[in-house]
DNA sequence: AGAACCGTCAAACATATGTTTCAAGCAATT
DNA sequence: AATTGCTTGAAACATATGTTTGACGGTTCT
């Protein structure tokens, strides 16, 4: 078998899709600029991948693989508030913290997703964002109390993730309100604490309610 | 001049325009889905608005139209948690209101183009989200107090815009997430109150920080 | 060595799509 | 009535783009 060739194109051409689907949108990428990217034939996508939807599947499986379950192992003895922390935590590194910019790119896609959804959608909420609010639900269970609406618990889990997703969905509108900003240099540290602060504020001020 | 009949073609194309682009996003949407849902010929969008660009323009300056200044009259000697509700309200009953669709449409626009900015969002925050934008950070440094750092200001602003636009944003994946829901019923009234409610605790949690 | 297989490449293909052209129709003006 | 100007329509154009084809070269297996 001719291993070493074949696999590398083969991944440069999923790595350069990445980086292309991140940064211009599935329909407006080309399998051109792809390839061009990879250093590959124009054919090698439809050779590798089938097509340009099974390359963006591909990519899709990449940066959204199955199994990653949210371990809640000891974690259930934790306070809630420790655990809201910690879940909190765990998602806004996962998003803000820049490295290789790999990572940016997979929120980037996620979010086109978000905007525009493909039946792709159902995959990466099945693989990633389930077992997230599953957890996201039982913590906000316990701040909440037992005998909370399932209404306002749906409104608070949203309103969570609403606060996470918050920089990457108004990063732009926020450039061009005040375009002389260092916001390339959010410290994600001080982001979460606000985040989880203003969150278990929120939290109490609507269970006090009932 | 020959009124009625032009107009209604040149008025034809924007309203269909709306609803494609709403639909399929820019990119996707051809001039001939466009004119075959606005009955017209294929030139007429290059004629009565010169490219298929134009048109798109022509559709933001619609949704988003210029002089809609923030009217902020009388409601400076309220005080501030009525001006939050007040802010939250009207934000919310003309993103969630169903009414004629349209404004569904005007909001999917929006989403889309937050997702993956063209240089048409410089125009809609410019119009649209400045003066707002204006108005909430006042409200946050009445509630917050006028030695509040500059950083928890804004991370608060965020916060709001993204409580609200909330919905907009995670309705495909609530929708993915359980399936089962009456999720067009959204209760806007009872929704802005949440929020408002939220918003508030939060703030006030920040707040005691310092 | 010969056969079979696999990956790569240049070229071609078929189609989609934004745009242009030009003739015809129609209304207002002269 | 003739002219002018504006709008429409069918066709054509030029290009972009996803995909396919067939040949070439190298590796592996018999």
């Amino acid at each position: 078998m001719n291993e070493s060739p074949d696999v590398n194109t083969k991944k440069a051409l999923l790595l350069a899709a990445m980086e292309v689907f991140a940064d211009k949108g599935f329909d407006s990428a080309t399998v051109r600029d792809i390839c061009g990217l990879a250093k590959a034939n124009v054919a090698a996508v439809n050779y590798h991948y089938g097509s340009k939807d099974g390359l963006y599947a591909a990519v899709l499986e990449e940066i959204f693989p199955k199994g990653e379950e949210w371990i809640s192992g000891d974690e259930g003895s934790l306070p809630p508030e420790e655990r809201l922390h910690r879940f909190v935590k765990g998602l806004a590194e996962e998003i803000y913290t820049q490295s290789t910019g790999q990572i940016a790119q997979k929120w980037a896609i996620f979010l086109r997703e978000m905007a525009k959804p493909s039946h792709n959608l159902d995959l990466i909420v099945q693989h990633q964002v389930q077992p997230r609010a599953n957890e996201l639900r039982d913590i906000l269970t316990l701040l909440l109390g037992p005998k909370t609406p399932d209404q306002t618990l749906a409104y608070c889990s949203s309103n969570i993730w609403a606060l996470m997703l918050d920089h990457l969905l108004t990063q732009p509108i926020l450039d061009r309100l005040t375009p002389h900003r260092p916001n390339l240099g959010l410290d994600v540290e001080d982001f979460v604490d606000h985040v989880v602060r203003f969150a278990l504020g929120g939290i109490n001020a609507v269970k006090q309610r009932a």
